[in-house]
This record gives structure tokens, C-alpha cells and sequence, in this order.
DNA sequence: ATAATTATACCGAACGTTCGGTAATAAATA
DNA sequence: TATTTATTACCGAACGTTCGGTATAATTAT
């Protein structure tokens, strides 16, 4: 059997990246292929139900790194809560570059993919702030107020997002992180 | 002379309903026709430079309207600074439907939007930081404060919409217009 | 009549998608 | 070991459709 041109991670990788700049619809198969690494027909190969399958694709792959490198870590019991903090903001640093990069759940969140994707991303969002908001109780926050903050965080994060990449200051983005950790510590 | 069908301002109002639904690239020229309620070929006889040039119209209204109904507002020496920004939030949440509306700036930032009106939608952004500003130091804040409170403020509104708009729920945004009062008032 | 506005029909280019065929490897055969 | 066979990955070219944009004719109001 031939080997791979471009494994399925990079091949994912490189999906996102052209999902997340570009939108659903702005993104096209020519682009796509391109920063996949392959031909328009070739990515036919490996999504054979096409470009709707591409965005699954890297939907799911999305949701996989969030439970791996924030929600398992959020949970890690053999570790403070303090120093899962820092990780997980340390990752979502990561995870958006330094707040040079957008959010690819809002980049498939507008236009048609809103239909294709929305209760995809929707329960994604829920996810997030379920876990977010299970983890400051361990901070002794009530459950109310562990569930706003958790909430708060996700607006802060995708609001400074939006406006670090409008601004091209992704100054912003890194001052939320250190507020969000501020609001659990401080 | 003939009348016209759609007068200017239900033009630009349809045009921009389209465009903060759709994104710049999703929303087509027969979309855009339709949601100003004329034929596309009349469009271009209203706008005889194309997409484009609906896009920067789009943009240039909604500069205008933050003008008059906040930036205005937040001068207003006769009135109250309190009043003042009980009205301007108001406002701010009639422009976003009460949440259940997207930032036309945001749609228009993706994609090749990005590209076309990156400039403008910066500019925009920085005039809205510095007028709510500029507004905090008559609530007494240091110039320092008043302008973390300024980003603040446009961060959680921009991320509120993203939430609202994915999760489909309007009260992360009614809840963070109501968090940007006390941040002034409380 | 004439000027302005709208509508119809149309265009080249780009879109997502499909298909015929080639390249590259592993397994099977000699 | 050398050669064939099977299987999968890849790609160039073309598909029908829709895109943004443009003529040109029809309609409307002075």
C-alpha cells in the first residue's frame, strides 16, 4: 500500500489553519488543498464526502486537543488547582498563538456554517464552560459563581480574540489570560 | 426624476443584515438584492463599484450610527454621566437585537473582509476604546483604569455576541451589558 | 421626449465536485 | 531474488453550478 503524503494530524493541522484565517466559505478546496499539503482531488481521497467532511473534521479534532490539553489537565487531581491553572492558560495561550490566531469554532460559527456545524460548536461552547465552571469549585467558589466566571472567561477569551485580530494587538488577548487567571487566584 | 424604490437608509439596513449574517464572502449579490428588496443589477446601479463598495457603505453607516447614538451620547455635558451611559447601553443592545445580532465589524473581519476592510474596522475599534475612554475619566477613573475598563468592555461585548450567537442563548450578552454598567457605576 | 430607474439576459471566472488514470508500496508468486 | 498482482494515494482535467459583474431593453415619472 503507498504511504501518505501528509499524515492525518498535519493534514488536519493544516485544514484548521485555512478553516480559522479564511471562514467555511471562505476557505476554498484550492486553498484547503494547499495548505494540506495535497491536491483539490486528492483531499476528495481522504474526505470523500467532501468539504463539509473537511470541517467536521477539524471539528472534531478541536474538541479532542480541548479535553486533552485543558479539560484533562483541569482534572489532573494529582496536581494543585492553582498550577492547573497555569498550564491550562499556558496551552490556551498556545492553543490561539498568543492571541495571533482566531478561534475556529467562531471562524465556523459564521455564515453556512452556522448551519452545517452550529449544534456542533454550540455543545463545544457548553463543554467549555461545564468544565471551566467544575473547576472552581475546587477554588472554594460557589456554584454560581463558578459557573459565571466560567462563562466570563469564554466571552473574555473570544471577545479578545475578535479584537487583538481587528487590531492586530494581540496585547489584549495575553492581558485576559492573566485577568481569567486573576479572577481564580487573585 | 423616478423615485426610487428603497430609499438609501433601508438600502444600507438591508445590506447590513446580510452582511453581519452572512460574512462578506457568504453573503452573495443575489442575497444582498434580495435583502435590500431590489434586483441585482439595480444594486449595481446604486453602487456602481460593486461588492466592495456596498461593504464600505455598510461600514461607513454603521461609523456613523456608533456617532450619533454613542459617541454623541457619552458628550452630552447636559446630561448626567450616569444617564449617559445607561443610555448608551441601550443602545448598544438595540444595535445587537438584545444579543440575538452579530457585530457587522466582526463578519466583515474574516475572510477577505480582512484584507478590504482591515483598516477601517481597526480604526473603528480604537475610536470606540477611546471614546468610552475618554467618557470613564468623568466617572472619576485615572486615565489608566478608565482605558483597561474602555478594552474591557469592547472585549466582553465582542465575546458575548460570539457566545450568544453560537449557543444561541441572548442572556450571556444581556448579562454582560449589564456587568459593563457596574464597572462604571458599582 | 427624455432622463432615471429597474429588470432581463448574459458573460468569464471561480466554485465544489467527480473521474480516469498514474505513482508508490506491500503481498503474492515464480 | 525477481516479477507480478493488488491496493491504496495521488493528481490533471473536466463537470455543472454559482459567483461578481455587465450589457441592453423595458418601465416609470417628469
Amino acid at each position: 500500500m503507498r504511504p501518505v503524503k501528509v499524515d492525518d494530524q498535519q493534514l488536519i493541522e493544516g485544514l484548521n489553519q485555512v478553516f480559522r484565517t479564511k471562514g467555511y466559505e471562505g476557505a476554498s478546496l484550492n486553498e484547503l488543498a494547499e495548505g494540506a499539503g495535497l491536491k483539490k482531488a486528492s483531499l476528495y481521497h481522504r474526505f470523500p464526502e467532501g468539504k463539509k467532511q473537511i470541517g467536521l473534521a477539524v471539528l472534531s479534532y478541536s474538541s479532542d486537543w480541548l479535553q486533552t490539553n485543558l479539560y484533562k489537565v483541569l482534572l489532573d487531581e494529582t496536581k494543585e488547582p492553582k498550577e492547573r491553572l497555569e498550564l491550562v492558560l499556558q496551552k490556551i495561550g498556545e492553543l490561539y498563538d498568543q492571541g495571533k490566531e482566531t478561534c475556529v469554532l467562531r471562524s465556523l460559527s459564521m455564515e453556512a456554517g452556522m448551519e452545517i456545524f452550529g449544534e456542533k460548536i454550540k455543545s463545544e461552547m457548553e463543554s467549555w464552560i461545564q468544565h471551566f465552571s467544575n473547576f472552581g469549585l475546587e477554588f472554594g467558589l460557589d456554584k454560581q459563581t463558578s459557573s459565571k466566571i466560567a462563562r466570563r472567561g469564554l466571552i473574555s477569551i473570544q471577545g479578545s480574540l475578535v479584537v487583538s485580530n481587528a487590531m492586530s494587538d494581540n496585547s489584549l488577548f495575553l492581558e485576559t489570560l492573566e485577568e481569567i487567571g486573576k479572577y481564580y487566584i487573585g
